[in-house]
DNA sequence: TAGATTGTTAATCGATTAACAATC
DNA sequence: TAGATTGTTAATCGATTAACAATC
């Protein structure tokens, strides 16, 4: 299945470049991106990690998916926290937790777990807690995930096929649709189910599946042309496991999950804990 | 090399139960984990993510690494921008860089950058910039990346595999020691000229590579025990890819890197851009 | 000197924490 | 009713931003 179309033998020299976006850094002394870069995808690059900026500064997107309208906008930091109140509901599947029970769960403090499902307009019951279910439900809608997510992963490489490896993500909202590279011979294996692609075929795909989000686990010079196919082809969600800063167009969010960066903090605080 | 010892066939069934960490939550009414949990391993979970809690609050650790001593104490929001500075500074080499050029390449801000790199004691010549090569050095310095730091991986699945394989840990300032299993099947290979051993040997090794960090890749359901292994063989920073929250001894920090978390924060931002 | 760019200050913004009234 | 636990408020803390004097 998935049998490779015209596989470019090229290490990663992907055609598309009616985005000359080049993965080079700003001119010397431009004092800001949007006036240095007239034409072209404009720089919202943006940032994960602690500080996050995991979002971009934009007009709405095209069309908003299935989310529930008129909701109070939802802290930063309180939306980084949701997805793992959602993992401990998984695991309860019913009963009632009280936030004290969830913060215990997932490291951080009742009051904080109270401050944060306050913004979703609450499902509590003092004296009483939370009713797993229907918090658990309000989580995923909140997030956007009331139906299974199509997903696809730019290179196949190592990192890529450990991903497309790794169960439970489908449990928790998201389907792989394919994993693309430009190595003939890992372009029309199989891996967990999931075909592997000629990156030519990226733009039908995402179209054809509606795709929300891109994983790009390409090597560190590949990871902005993989960047800039997505981005033309509409993907406006980006996961970046390369090592580099990508230039995206405004209103593409960017995450980064450098593992190098993250060792590094790590050292950090080896030598001051606290 | 590295041929395996004791391969006990359970799937992940550590023996190492002298902390006899549960991973499960805790009790229902407990006010404060402190109180909850008496002895063994004080669960100080740490988190990571948005907002980070990548550390713990903590009396110093046994011996402070080589570390630049009575430096003011470096914002937490700093120091994680710090390795990507880092990173920006080692594509540089050489010459001099200003803090807007800085900015360019890593998404934040120019203001944000001068302000971080105050906190180094700063090395920048007004009217010209940071030199390139000065400000590397003292980053990593300040990183504790001086020498190259020992790290092992706990899980030679796919993702430990895969970070195995990872070629650029080294220039970044880390050195695999080894991967532990439990697998019969896997220990006594090499991957990247990284031997996999028994997790029986983890003790060992740790000690006398003096091992500064461990990163967990095994399956939910071992990361707890993985875990107890490394912090009992006294490692006090851990990099956790199992998408579970761990209790870990005081002093001990940990960082969570979970794909569907990130997936599920990119989902909500999908909806709402900026 | 004129132009550039740092380092720092002060103002603003956002996140966390603690406390407690509301209420089951 | 008594005990438990939420939802919210106010206080605190930490991070970001903008502006600009210092100075190369």
């Amino acid at each position: 299945m998935a049998r490779g179309v015209s596989p470019s033998p090229q290490v990663f020299s992907l055609g598309y470049s009616f985005f000359s976006t080049r993965s080079t850094l700003a001119p010397r002394r431009a004092s800001q991106y949007e006036a240095a870069v007239p034409a072209g995808p404009p720089p919202t690059t943006t940032t994960s990690g602690w500080v996050d900026t995991g979002e971009s500064t934009v007009p709405a997107p095209p069309a908003g998916p299935s989310i529930v309208p008129g909701m109070r906008p939802i802290p930063r930091a309180t939306v980084a926290r949701l997805p793992r109140y959602l993992r401990f509901l998984e695991q309860r599947k019913e009963g009632t937790v009280s936030s004290e029970e969830i913060a215990a769960a997932t490291g951080v403090t009742a009051a904080q777990v109270r401050k944060d499902l306050s913004f979703l307009g609450s499902l509590g019951t003092r004296g009483v807690g939370y009713q797993v279910e229907g918090l658990r439900d309000l989580i995923m809608r909140q997030l956007g995930l009331a139906e299974s997510l199509p997903v696809v992963i730019v290179g196949a490489g190592n990192l890529g096929t450990a991903l497309a490896n790794y169960r439970g993500f489908a449990q928790r909202g998201f389907r792989f649709v394919a994993l693309y590279d430009v190595d003939p011979a890992r372009i029309g294996t199989v891996i967990n189910g999931i075909p592997v692609r000629h990156v030519d075929r990226l733009p039908a795909d995402v179209q054809a599946e509606e795709v929300a989000i891109g994983v790009i686990t390409t090597p560190a010079e590949a990871a902005q042309q993989a960047a800039d196919l997505l981005t033309s082809a509409g993907v406006r969600s980006i996961l970046n496991f390369a090592p580099v800063t990508l230039r995206v167009p405004r209103g593409v969010t960017v995450r980064y999950v450098d593992l190098a960066v993250e060792l590094q903090i790590l050292a950090y605080y080896r030598t001051r804990p606290g």
